[in-house]
DNA sequence: ATCTATTTTCCAACATAATGGATTTTTTAC
DNA sequence: GTAAAAAATCCATTATGTTGGAAAATAGAT
């Protein structure tokens, strides 16, 4: 199986050296830290796995967050990826509307960083897909392959026909509908907004 | 001597989030990220306490860093836009391969943040559609709708049916061709990755 | 060099993280 | 409604995280 994932950075030298830039003894630091200086002393030889409390509370008494801890740790090796990977369709994802009226095939891949994802939908003749809003900041882009298909978001409401491009905000409730008395098929592409921290 | 370290975050409630979110069963996640669907139910009903190296490999597989997991949503201000924007087909920008077996729609906006684009492609018969290395890390996510189509990236070269996608990079030559005799239809997305500069 | 104090590592015991497989619960199909 | 399939939780086991205190190593003073 290809696996994306990065390998586990290594904190043990990154602790030390913490430390050591506040001039302080295994003993104070577990004082500090509530971490035991044995487990300490492991962590920073790298011969123990600390569990996410004892690295929170221990990152936590350097006044910082994991991440910061993390910004300063050689980077793992880039992780091997399959040069093509294939997702047939019947392997494809797929989520059904609560009324079963239309059918969403999840297009993206499942681990994407949450900035992207996109689906193919297929609406049944007077099929419906209702939202709930979505993160702030968060736009979707509808393409009509087949069929028209009706959007409401924030009140306002227009139909999209074949070819047709919808774009609107899906922070707050918005609706897809298919009006048509055939299929009706769709690009759904959920975007979030980016650089906001 | 009193503490100033915050309380350990609870992340299992956000955990059992991003995995519904994402329609994944805990076996599938299981598989994703090479932790158990024991370890994973216990994490979620607040039960254990996963290791660095478990939540680590949980994280990658949704994507994201541990902090990203921390932080929820991203906030910022919200977006001044028209409500529903409507871009109609005969008005979708286009492009044509050299040799005009390929003509692709441009479905992103045209404002885009360039970290994600996407298009609609149609080949003819035998119709293809080579492109130069793109930024690095940029990988590209083809589904076909009709026909099939191949695809050749940095030697690796696979054939995807109609339904099917295909991941793959872009950072290095890469070609789509129509091998078929009659039209293709496909949808293409860019994607850059993030981070990199 | 020796001696003392400090710091780090080792050790054994206990607690719990993590697992594979069984069981229970929930969902789906009819 | 029932039966089957899918999903989640339970259970027993193993491995390891975590500890307090002892032993070893290192640093500092003379």
């Amino acid at each position: 199986m290809p696996t994306k994932r990065k390998s586990v950075p290594q904190i043990g030298d990154r602790i030390r050296d913490l430390r050591k830039e506040k001039s302080l003894t295994l003993d104070q630091l577990a004082a500090l830290s509530g971490v035991s200086k044995s487990m300490l002393s492991q962590i920073e030889r790298g011969q123990a796995n600390p569990t996410f409390a004892t690295l929170w509370n221990l990152t936590q008494s350097f006044g910082m967050d994991i991440h910061e801890l993390l910004e300063g740790t050689p980077r793992g090796p880039e992780p091997d990826v399959v040069r093509i990977e294939l997702v047939p369709g019947n392997l494809t994802p797929t989520m059904t509307s609560p009324d079963g009226s239309c059918v969403m095939r999840i297009l993206s891949p499942v681990e994407n960083a949450a900035v992207c994802e996109w689906y193919e939908l297929r609406f049944e003749p007077g099929g419906v897909l209702r939202s709930a809003p979505h993160a702030r900041g968060t736009r979707e882009h509808l393409t009509v392959l087949a069929g028209s298909i009706t959007v409401e978001s924030a009140g306002a409401r227009d139909s999209v026909i074949t070819g047709g491009t919808a774009r609107y905000p899906a922070d707050c409730d918005h609706a897809l509908i298919n009006p048509g008395d055939c299929e009706a098929l769709a690009l759904l592409v959920v975007e979030r907004l980016q650089g906001v921290q």
